[in-house]
DNA sequence: AAGACACTAGACAGACCTGTCTGTTATCGT
DNA sequence: ACGATAACAGACAGGTCTGTCTAGTGTCTT
């Protein structure tokens, strides 16, 4: 307990621990299929690890669902802002929201959001509700920033136009299987954003 | 087969048979909850009808499934008909499409598109991608034929547009449970369809 | 009156799914 | 060298789900 070093020397990973690999299965196959449709012993399957390491390392499906969303938000969080850092104009750096996602829609297995779909197939009130909308905070507040950024003149105005094109450029990319809504919503962005700092 | 009268006078609709109550108890629980979510009982028991009606009528589950999705194919087809008739002018036509949009936004309880939580939820490559996607080819259609009503210069153009403006409506309805986004997005389908008659 | 038909109630089979439990093996710090 | 920890394999229990089957009831037509 006290002995020995105070502090371990990277306690947590040892080489792909049991826990990575089943979170990284489970990110595979429940935002390619669905959280209902992929049961325990797929999961388990995929990543190699035995069922007994999935319970003492997640306690239950439902926290491994919740550890997906929290991983699918800090990729998503990374991503973005990754993105974001490439411009330095407050305009591109607002329009680049719509370029990371295009990039994202343009590979086949995108099925759009991940928080969205994950909703739409569990009942209200439950875990995945609570992160997809701290998820979507998250993401309103972004583009409230970056329109504040780039001289709106109502920030939470245009940001609320930006997520209604967000939120369509997703899921158009899941259902038409292309990237072209992405581009589209970024174009309109476009529009949206000179009539807003006019 | 062959005796009695050949045109046997209105064949189907009895007085509420238990094919209507079913698909009326199916259509509120599935919409509300997802289809994984409900299972054959709590439906039967909704609709006050025993089991082995439902296999009589549908024969499984997969069919009650994708006579929901077909039903709420025609609701919102003629849904959304209706309010075009309300207006004359092609743009009030054009701008209708929102305004239908908005109005069951406002109904609490209005969870979004059907098939696209439906989708979001089953496997890929079943009966619901073929209602899905027969659904959203009418919905385009719909939106090309109103765009070049309107008079816009490149229609398919315009309709991938309001594509986007749709979807992302109908997404923001259901993760923000207010019709906000699709009054936002009539504003925009009217900013958009300046440009494109400009 | 009688048979066809649609429906009801509920038991049942078989599959699947989550979660637990037992027993074994390997690695690591001390 | 040794105890602790983490992981393994897999059987098992309990529940839920779809779908089938039996048996009985009412209604409509002829």
């Amino acid at each position: 307990m006290s002995s020995a070093s105070p502090t371990v020397g990277s306690p947590v990973t040892r080489k792909a621990s049991a826990r990575d690999r089943l979170l990284e299965a489970a990110d595979e196959l429940f935002y390619a299929e669905g959280i209902h449709t992929v049961g325990i012993d797929r999961i388990i399957e995929r990543a190699g690890v035995a069922k007994a390491s999935l319970y003492s390392c997640f306690g239950s499906k439902d926290e491994l669902i919740k550890a997906y969303l929290e991983g699918r938000h800090e990729i998503r969080r990374s991503r973005m802002l990754a993105g974001l850092e490439l411009h330095d104009d407050p305009r591109e750096r607002l329009l680049a929201v719509f370029d990371v996602l295009a990039e994202l829609a343009e590979d086949r297995g995108y099925r759009g959001c991940a928080f969205y779909n994950a909703s739409a197939e569990s009942t209200p009130g439950g875990v995945v509700d609570e992160v997809s909308t701290a998820n979507r905070a998250w993401t309103r507040g972004v583009l409230t920033q970056l329109a504040r950024d780039a001289g709106a003149h109502d920030p939470g105005a245009l940001a609320e136009q930006l997520m209604v094109l967000y939120d369509g450029a997703n899921a158009g990319a899941r259902m038409d299987r292309r990237a072209d809504a992405a581009i589209l919503a970024r174009g309109m962005a476009a529009a949206l954003l000179a009539a807003a700092t006019a």
